[in-house]
DNA sequence: TTCTTCGGCTTTAGTAAATTGCATAGGAAC
DNA sequence: GTTCCTATGCAATTTACTAAAGCCGAAGAA
């Protein structure tokens, strides 16, 4: 019930590009360095996200990676579910049959986890990346 | 980001329990093999469960566990909490110092993570097992 | 005393997470 | 067009944790 170093490592990956201008095209190297992240880890991690049009990757010399919309359109739930897949607190959540108790036709641990999980998925809807940045730049600015 | 067998088992393992007369006393064999759990498995979960509190032990023949008190005193909180430890989406939300990044002094993913938390926790704190055992004769009542 | 059932500890197996490595492909700069 | 840089894709590895099983001891009722 925690979260995964992937899914944190791809949150402060695209959290670096979106405190930068967009035009400004940021090499993976450079992003592991600054955020502490291990590099071909966060290959894979951008991999992902590059293919379902979160951020757009340039090859070749001078090439990296861009946000491929603004930050204020990229929520967290968004950058999260790509990196792990959809949320779900049980596997039965996402399919009925992969119950392996007996339960086949009412589980009340089933009901309580779906209201959990929206609750909880809520939350990273309703926040983008733009947020956080706020969030951080207004922390900077104050201290 | 799931939620484990241990806690899973522990659920199942206290609402059997709930659904009988508070004084029987029910050997962990007969659980085990109601809910379809492991033995020695569900025997681990309920140690840890009677030291906190929720269920009591009796030992020698005709042993077994008892729920130590009122199924709508005990919060799905209090069961799984004590079956996995508090509820961290991440290790630095119970200890900042344990962040793995260089956010040695604020982190917009924490902030985060903390309302999620939040959020997800109120869930659990807010039911009951008397409630989950409420739907589930609810349920049946009605097929 | 004896049998039953929990208590606590150890160990094993299985699975998933976290990382690393290498060969390939694309693209800018010269 | 050659060269070098950087992403791409897949394989392999290491590590960590979950799930489960086993064993012996302790408590307690019959």
């Amino acid at each position: 019930m925690q979260f995964t170093k992937a899914e944190e490592y791809g949150i402060f990956g695209v959290l670096y590009l979106a405190e930068k201008d967009r035009a400004v095209v940021t090499p993976l190297s450079e992003i592991s360095k600054a955020q502490n992240i291990p590099e071909k880890f966060l290959a894979k991690i951008f991999q992902s996200l590059s293919k379902s049009g979160i951020i757009r990757s340039h090859r070749g010399v001078r090439g990296g990676f861009t946000l491929a919309k603004d930050p204020s359109e990229i929520s967290v739930k968004e950058v999260l579910e790509t990196i792990q897949g959809p949320y779900h607190l049980m596997k039965c959540l996402g399919d009925f049959k992969s119950c392996t108790m007996n339960k086949v036709d009412f589980c009340p641990l089933r009901e309580i986890l779906l209201i959990a999980e929206k609750r909880l998925v809520s939350v990273f809807d309703e926040y983008t990346l733009s947020d956080l940045v706020k969030w951080e730049k207004a922390r900077t600015a104050a201290t």
